[in-house]
DNA sequence: AAAAAAC
């Protein structure tokens, strides 16, 4: 076995050391995997499935001499010239963008999506995605219709010629994208439109029609709604591209249905060839059989800049978990820590302004402690300003909440997972997760709204002890400490008045608890009995989040819930069902019907049920799909966790 | 009762 693993590993570095040359084992496949640093063990396996032309490049400082094709990477923006891109392109990045040197991450996937071939690429958080693939998609373009790098070739852009679609999980981050995509083709023909839910879909038509459109950005229900519709006269006919940023999450079931509608609408990439570009900090092993729908599996390119054995986090990005006693702690123990990175980042000049995100589980607890958070800082001139963001806000509150935060120098965002993925906040000094987060990737994924494009910053997890167990089995192979700095975490809030101190943090949440409005209240309490809190099962839920409504927000019973919840939650202890009075009282009230209105749209329904289940494995591809299995960071997974 | 994503 050992011996077998040597032998293995041998072969790989012959290969790397070999370099540059393509090596064409196989007729059959023609697949390149380039792995950004030294190929590890579990390479060996996949590069011998796959039979692939190799071509392994090295960026570390610890590797070999650089290879031939290692000097051919073209590394600054202007020398992308010389690989034929066209200069208004190449002009917009470097006198425009002021960008002059690629991170690496853009190097490699620039230089391999300019061959054409569809491309997989995973690379860190923060290191320059959107112009990654941007660039290959613009110049494909510009190749295909050379005219269109004049200005003046705007003039022949129609609505139903679309040459490239970038598709994205969220609305604000189509917008950011859409707006990336504008300043790279402001010196040519180009014209970049943005098709986003929560807009008015008619202003985007007219000026589309009247515009045109090559490159457009969407959200997938938004486009399959524009595509559905003859009416609209969008079309793609033509299309030369499509990529999938976040791809790993696209890939998911929930957004599975609107894809494959989409795809219908799309010509046929046996007619029209396509490029496919899937991007993501996060390839996890199940969406790999998914992507094959969509790439090409005898040839494609998969640019892997996170080593399969590395941890896929800045290691800059220092990263804390909190454990707190109970529930009820962790307001307190939030705003002990915010008291105090306000007060050790103030009037230095040495690190960032204190500029954080918080996010959290439900929309429901965005609402509660951004309102909450939102009050202690208009009593607390010290404290920066809170701004909230989640899907039941207005699409127009949440542009302004996104813009509101993206300008700020110090605030503090609370946050769902809208933002998790892909937003480009500048200068956020602090992710902050409150409770175990959903999975692995996301956590990955919030925590890179921090430590982006070479900037520092810091992590911090607070979780209750009953989830400590769980956020160990979900978060391995990452560097995160335990940190038992906070006082508020430790003490004992459900104790009797012993005269014991209790640090004024907890106060302070009560106090402005105790006058807000009981349905935000009632509403968190409620989302918490959804699945949110995974891991964790029902009785000590229920009892973890009685002590937060009564020892963490100072009410004198639990939050009622509706008789139908009570029933659904079978024999538990501690719950208040609603009277009789109670229950016409929340209808007249708020509950439900948040004042932005939800989305109530018809793909919902009870679509978070079946959420995690996965397709079946025997609907997989067989042909290269090892590849994909043995590049993914799979020591990780068995790698305990640090804390 | 649980992120998000169309009207």
């Amino acid at each position: 076995m050992m011996k077998s693993s040597i032998l293995r590993h041998a072969s790989v570095c012959r290969v790397a050391a070999l370099g540059a040359r393509r090596v064409q084992v196989a007729p059959r496949a023609s697949a390149t995997v380039r792995a950004f640093s030294k190929p590890t063990f579990s390479a060996t396996a996949s590069l011998r499935q796959l039979s692939p032309a190799i071509r392994f490049y090295s960026s570390e400082a610890a590797a070999p001499a650089p290879t031939e094709e290692t000097q051919e990477l073209v590394t600054k923006f202007a020398d992308l010239r010389s690989l034929g891109v066209h200069q208004r392109l190449v002009s917009a990045i470097t006198q425009g963008m002021k960008y002059e040197n690629m991170t690496p991450v853009q190097s490699m996937t620039i230089n391999s999506g300019l061959s054409g071939k569809d491309i997989v690429a995973q690379a860190k958080t923060g290191t320059g995605k959107t112009l990654a693939f941007l660039v290959p998609v613009i110049q494909r373009i510009l190749e295909q219709q050379p005219e269109l790098a004049y200005s003046n070739g705007r003039k022949t852009a129609s609505c139903d010629d679309i040459r490239a679609i970038i598709l994205s999980p969220t609305r604000e981050l189509a917008e950011q994208i859409g707006m990336e995509a504008k300043k790279l083709v402001c010196e040519t023909g180009v014209v970049v439109q943005t098709a986003v839910g929560g807009t008015q879909k008619n202003m985007m038509l007219q000026r589309t029609r009247r515009e045109g459109c090559h490159i457009l950005v969407a959200t997938p229900g938004r486009l399959n709604d524009l595509l559905s519709d003859p009416s609209s006269g969008i079309d793609a006919p033509k299309l030369a591209a499509l990529c999938l940023d976040e791809a790993d999450r696209m890939l998911d079931v929930g957004f599975d249905d609107e894809l494959q509608q989409i795809l219908r609408f799309l010509p046929n990439r046996r007619d029209v060839p396509r490029q496919t570009l899937l991007f993501s900090a996060t390839i996890p092993k199940d969406v790999v059989g998914l992507a094959r729908k969509y790439i090409d599996p005898q040839n494609f390119e998969f640019v892997q800049t996170v080593r399969g054995d590395e941890v896929p986090t800045h290691e800059k990005v220092p990263q804390f978990i909190v454990p707190c006693k109970g529930f009820e702690n962790i307001y307190p123990t939030l705003l002990e820590l915010i008291q105090r990175e306000v007060a050790r980042t103030r009037s230095n000049p040495d690190v960032l302004p204190f500029k954080a995100v918080v996010f959290l589980p439900t929309t429901a607890s965005v609402q509660m402690s951004g309102a909450l958070f939102n009050k202690l800082s208009r009593s607390d001139r010290e404290m920066p300003h809170v701004i909230s963001i989640h899907s039941k806000l207005t699409q127009r509150e949440r542009t302004h909440a996104a813009d509101d935060f993206r300008r700020a120098k110090s605030a503090i965002l609370f946050s769902s997972d809208v933002t998790a993925r892909g937003m480009d906040f500048p200068n956020v000094s602090h992710v902050i997760q409150i409770h175990s987060p959903p999975d692995r990737e996301q956590y990955i994924h919030r925590l890179g709204r921090t430590g982006r494009a070479d900037k520092e910053g810091q992590g911090w997890l607070l979780v209750a002890d009953v989830e400590l167990s769980n956020a160990r089995r979900s978060l391995p192979g990452l560097p995160i400490q335990r940190n038992t700095d906070l006082a508020c975490a430790s003490v004992d809030a459900t104790a009797p008045d012993t005269g014991a101190a209790i640090p004024s943090q907890f106060e302070q949440i009560k106090s402005v608890a105790k006058d807000m409005r009981h349905d935000l209240l009632q509403n968190a309490y409620l989302a918490y009995l959804g699945g949110a809190m995974k891991g964790l099962s029902r009785q000590p839920l229920i009892d973890a989040i009685n002590d937060q409504a009564i020892h963490g927000w100072g009410l004198p019973e639990p939050p009622a819930i509706p008789l139908k919840t009570a029933r659904n939650l079978g024999n538990v202890r501690g719950i208040r069902v609603e009277t009789r009075e109670e229950r016409s009282r929340d209808q007249d009230g708020f509950r439900g019907g948040s004042p932005g209105g939800g989305r109530r749209d018809s793909r919902g329904g009870r679509d978070g049920f079946e959420r995690r289940d996965r397709r079946p494995r025997d609907s997989f591809e067989k042909i290269g799909e090892s590849a994909w299995e043995d590049r993914r960071p799979r020591d990780n997974n068995r790698r305990r966790a640090t804390f």
